[in-house]
DNA sequence: ACTACGCGGATTGTTGAGCAATCCGCATGC
DNA sequence: GCATGCGGATTGCTCAACAATCCGCGTAGT
């Protein structure tokens, strides 16, 4: 029997699979905006695919939280509230803390901890703040990877794309992104050293202090 | 602007949810099994709908982990290995117990725990037990409920569904459920009591318990 | 002027047919 | 016994069509 695999973001075998994948990139990059409406005829030409195809391909985004789904109105691009950003905020200390936690210290994960903490690096040298969000994420999915758990590490996927969603929302992604490099080496450094306990309580303070400027950006924002 | 849904098994707004919601029924209710290939054609007749939906309800359910989607060959029902019950048990553990020992002690949610708790007593009297399964999911779906987190409870939804398919493998029910039902009052009861503490560790015991007998029975079967 | 109504265009929801690509079982041949 | 290759069946995807629904807008009525 083949090992099972978890259709994911990256790996694209079919059709739908790779538009949905699209549509994410679209969104990460900003080209396509929170609330905007995915009219069908439009995007399936655009895409280049059946409007069959390009509604599969909505049917796993709208799994996914990315896009919402109104019946006979089509589907739009998720606006996430502020409910939504606690909500995913509360489920990201349950689980990245206990993850780290619990972890066995020499866990095959760290090497992409280690990898992520290198790339924000580099990214933010380049000045390139999609890219230190994407590194950043992948630090953090590293960290759930450390539960060892395929189903975990999916929903962690799930959630940090909505969140990249709701960060785009904010218009400064330097403010947004630039002080968690240093603090995701430090928690690597932590880790390395074998400190897990240490580890964890940073990381729930660093969570809780994320959260708090998201929500402060985001209240402002909506002036 | 209305509140967000996660679409979830029970409410089915298209045609492609209510489809997939169907196939769910015939899961739970072992019309279909684990391993079995879902012949798009045939399927689609039997429930009467068009290739296409039937196609966009196989992406939900692929999503939510109850089947499987090989490219070219179709997909079939899900066969949960030992690893995907480690797996699954695992978060149990976690989320289970975490919402338990966090809850506001008097949150609303201890209604549903005590509807399920009753529902369970009466499908056991009267010698159903399917019937005792989904009152026993729908206890734990509650208790996750504390944690006051829809992405936490829409997770747990779709990892009950999948557990209840690998119940399906197995082939006593009464002696895989029976047990559970005075286990849940009892924690009902100390819940109630406020005793939360110990509720957590009661439940923590309880999930052990329940994964080593099904991985028993599991490994077993496997002859 | 303001609301209620209703019309028409645009979009979605779903279907059915059609066809290329791929897989699977099976017979053939070595 | 094993590789080869053929043919039917199934999947992957597209296209076109049509009913149902929604939305904007003009009209009528007060």
């Amino acid at each position: 029997m083949p090992p099972r695999h978890f259709p994911h973001p990256g790996v694209a075998s079919s059709l739908p699979d790779s538009v949905a994948e699209a549509i994410r990139q679209k969104l990460i990059h900003g080209e396509l905006c929170a609330g905007q409406r995915l009219s069908e005829a439009q995007l399936a030409e655009q895409l280049d695919v059946s409007r069959n195809t390009l509604r599969e391909a909505f049917r796993i985004l709208s799994k996914e939280g990315l896009v919402h789904h109104a019946p006979n109105r089509g589907v739009s691009v998720v606006i996430p509230s502020i409910a939504d950003i606690i909500d995913i905020y509360r489920i990201r200390r349950l689980i990245e803390c206990q993850a780290l936690a619990q972890s066995w210290p020499r866990h095959p994960a760290h090497k992409r901890m280690r990898q992520a903490v290198e790339q924000a690096r580099q990214a933010r040298a380049a000045g390139d703040w999609l890219q230190v969000g994407s590194a950043n994420m992948a630090f953090h999915g590293a960290i759930v990877a450390l539960a060892d758990s395929e189903r975990l590490s999916a929903m962690f996927s799930d959630i940090a794309a909505e969140l990249r969603l709701a960060f785009g929302l904010l218009n400064d992604p330097e403010y947004l992104h630039a002080p968690y490099v240093d603090q995701n080496a430090h928690l690597l450094q932590l880790f390395e050293d074998g400190r897990i306990a240490e580890a964890a309580v940073e990381l729930e303070n660093y969570l809780v202090q994320s959260e708090r400027m998201v929500l402060a950006v985001y209240a402002r924002r909506v002036e």
